[in-house]
DNA sequence: TCATAGAAATTCTCTAGAGAAGTGGCGCAT
DNA sequence: ATGCGCCACTTCTCTAGAGAATTTCTATGA
């Protein structure tokens, strides 16, 4: 019943938004160029402040656009890393060079800050996980040119890994993979759920991230042969610097 | 130098949203909780309405809370659906008869609405994948339990699938990846890309996304066995109903 | 030439108020 | 009991203005 079935017509701030938003996907806009500022808007329009800056947060919560406090309004810029999931089907052997999106870490190393080593309690999801009530845990930071792209945090049971190199800050050539064989605890097969959500105020300061961008979350669990969990890895990325790859047979 | 590393205080709605946000964490505020709305608020801070409403911006678009007009601010409720990447494809699925959506569902059924198939010119990244200009395109969408979660554009290289089930609304029992088989050109392998970003509008509606929820795109593309691409597949997902699942071996 | 001080431009935070639009409950009439 | 209309409450949109914090450019001076 009732009444008019008319599509109500956009409040103002929504049709500048979507008169920016055209202007950035038709590429008359492009990576890096100055939007209009809330000045800009104003006049242009006739509008308060505050209008303008609600147009402006629409395009920057969409991650379109990113706001340089004392300078002005950008157009967002995307270039990712991918990152493979199994890299033994990768591929080379299916099609190379078909991919959508272009990008890769060539030449561009990664470097580790914030390196954080503790034996702690572990969480109930951790321990159900893990089946281990103590655990080392492994904190670190991934930067790529500077930026810092990814936090991650590993999980290995205690009573597995004591007095190996994982509960050292530098555990040697190869890494914790290669301890874990030196222990005889090799991982071969892993499990990976990935998720997707808008960071907590921690992650959005430690990955420097600006408004609009998510965070995909990894939850990678590894086995040994035997089929016994020997690391939980929960990694947290800027979803604006990745693009995850994964090959699988059918 | 210069001046004082002195960490600023953060500012009022800041506080607030810090405050709310870790009593939701806590878990004293609970799924489907109301919040103090911006009455209740401006009352209890002695602040004007605008900064109330900028405090519950931040823990809307972190996906903590969603509005509900002329209601309230609720805290968000999360239930995801697992979604396999490797398992879910295997070959007795696809084989016999029945639809890969089958194998996620768990008692709840996908239902799809809004099909739609076509005859189009392919975008320049779609023919740069699928090595052909003209492609026959499927439009999807599917919902569980009546809400949307997913949208799905499948594209196919024409000459391939021309005169199949594929061009039809429906495709019969088993899918496209049966009449695929029929065809002599059954997928063997997958490649998937994966991002994360926020919705644009249009996603936004065809989704019912609240504020703060980003989309998980999946870019997969099939092979056969002799390394022809046969189709790619945009799947657009509601990120807070979806958990990916990937398996693989070292 | 180079550094420093200052000015201008920009985003950010916040106040005070008004009306529109949607939700949900309560009471009244049927 | 059932439907209907009204009303209170809530979020949403927008105006007008002010000062703080930060960046960027410019002019001055050594």
């Amino acid at each position: 019943m009732s009444e008019s079935p008319v599509p109500h017509e956009p409040p103002i701030y929504r049709r500048i938004a979507d008169g920016l938003r055209a202007r950035i996907l038709s590429g008359e806009l492009r990576d890096g160029d100055r939007l209009p500022g809330e000045n800009a808007l104003m006049a242009e329009y006739a509008i308060a402040r505050a209008t303008a800056r609600q147009a402006l947060a629409v395009l920057i919560n969409e991650g379109l656009a990113v706001p340089k406090r004392g300078s002005g309004v950008y157009v967002r810029l995307f270039k990712p890393i991918r990152r493979h999931g199994s890299r033994r089907l990768s591929r080379e052997q299916w099609g190379q060079g078909r991919a959508i999106w272009d990008a890769d870490a060539r030449g561009r190393p990664f470097t580790v800050d914030r390196v954080e080593v503790a034996l702690e309690r572990a969480t109930e999801e951790v321990a159900g996980v893990l089946e281990s009530v103590e655990v080392w845990v492994r904190r670190r930071r991934y930067s790529v040119d500077a930026r810092p792209v990814q936090l991650a945090t590993s999980y290995f049971p205690a009573h597995l890994v004591q007095g190996s190199a994982i509960t050292l800050a530098d555990t040697g050539p190869g890494g914790v993979y290669a301890r874990l064989g030196d222990l005889g605890l090799p991982p071969v097969h892993f499990t990976e759920e990935v998720r997707a959500r808008m960071p907590g105020p921690r992650e959005s300061g430690l990955l420097d991230l600006p408004g609009g961008t998510p965070v995909i979350v990894i939850s990678r669990t590894a086995y040994t042969s035997g089929g016994l969990p020997i690391e939980l890895n929960e990694m947290v990325l800027d979803s604006a610097a990745y693009v995850l790859q994964y090959d699988f047979d059918a």
